[in-house]
DNA sequence: CCTAATGATTCGAC
DNA sequence: GTCGAATCATTAGG
């Protein structure tokens, strides 16, 4: 007991650490059961409550004597242990957390986008799809796609040369504290397990910065797009060619104007616009003649006498010798409920 | 400027 | 996935 109020006054005036280190209950029992080597720890306590009053030549060697003192690890990791309960128990109960959703779905979304990840990646694929649905000129959607494509490259170097710079800090403080602390633990207790969670502490707060500017690079993303959208949305009128060629399929199809899969591929190949782009027209057409038969009536004459003509023109041409060509009468049908689709065009 | 035409989008159903 | 239907947004024509 003597010896525990020896250390006790020494201690007097080391701080928070100090005090809780003889407050703490386990310590008293682990210095009491030490038996002889109480009389050494007391010493260096003394020794480094002392060495604030030295020369720094003087307090520099006798650092060095307390590091090469037998007793120093054993000390060291005592107090290791005592610091670990009390403060750092506190601060380290919420580390391993989980990946954050809110970060995940920002990835996701900068993966999507084509910000992260590999260059040039589906991002630009999906720009492209996107133009491609654009419509109009083939010129003008690739206007569009390469103004697109040239703004999200802008926002991908942005963000991928600030998420470097990022890192590149968040190293070398890393580094830093690390050194600091490394070179502190020969005078402090300090365990390489502190370290380890100071560093988890400092990647923390860098990916907190780099969420934000995930969250910025998001919404740029968003920005852009959705003025890609606007502009996808300034549609062009077809060219009357175009206009023909899908017009003539819907009225030679009349009683069944729904184009295969492969039909459509056909006519957008002659119209030069995208599959989606012929069904999105039939579609519209479907609704707009179902709606109104009347006023579609002379268009859809007009297409039935084309077909006719070209019809007799095949045939005539196909069976000039076998017989006297037959109009065929089928394709001037204008009237859904008269007319019956077949595939006996000759193709 | 008003209106019809028209291409694109959205939504619910299948 | 496609489809019909309603709707939006732009273009074209008077």
């Amino acid at each position: 007991m003597d010896d525990q109020t020896r250390m006790m006054t020494g201690l007097t005036g080391l701080g928070g650490l100090a005090q809780a280190d003889v407050g703490d209950p386990d310590s008293v029992r682990k210095q009491q059961s030490l038996g002889q080597p109480q009389q050494d720890i007391g010493d260096i306590l003394q020794q480094i409550m002392a060495i604030t009053d030295e020369s720094l030549d003087e307090a520099q060697a006798r650092k060095h004597a307390l590091n090469c003192h037998r007793m120093k690890p054993a000390l060291f990791s005592v107090l290791c242990e005592i610091k670990e309960k009390t403060v750092l128990s506190i601060r380290g109960v919420q580390e391993e957390d989980p990946p954050d959703p809110q970060i995940m779905r920002l990835d996701n979304m900068l993966l999507a986008e084509g910000v992260s990840g590999p260059e040039k990646g589906g991002g630009s694929a999906a720009a492209a799809a996107a133009a491609a649905a654009a419509g109009g000129s083939p010129t003008d959607s690739s206007i569009e796609h390469s103004d697109y494509r040239a703004k999200l490259a802008q926002i991908r170097q942005i963000y991928h040369s600030e998420l470097e710079k990022y890192e590149q800090a968040c190293s070398e403080f890393t580094n830093h504290v690390m050194n600091l602390l490394r070179e502190q633990s020969r005078t402090r207790p300090i365990s390489p397990k502190e370290i380890e969670r100071m560093v988890a502490i400092i990647h923390r707060k860098f990916s907190s910065i780099q969420m934000q500017l995930k969250q910025s690079t998001c919404e740029a993303v968003m920005i852009l797009r959705s003025r890609f959208l606007d502009a996808r949305r300034k549609r062009r009128n077809f060219n009357k060619q175009a206009t023909e060629v899908l017009n003539e399929y819907f009225y030679s199809h009349l009683s069944n104007p729904y184009p295969s899969e492969e039909a459509k591929e056909e006519l957008a190949k002659k119209c030069g616009i995208t599959v989606s782009q012929v069904s999105n027209w039939f579609g519209n057409k479907r609704i707009r003649y179902k709606k109104n038969i009347g006023k579609f009536q002379e268009e859809a004459n007009l297409y039935a006498v084309k077909t006719a003509v070209d019809a007799a023109n095949v045939s005539a041409q196909a069976s000039q010798a076998n017989s006297p060509a037959t109009p065929n009468s089928e394709s001037l049908d204008t009237y859904p409920s008269c007319s019956s689709f077949r595939p006996q065009t000759p193709s």
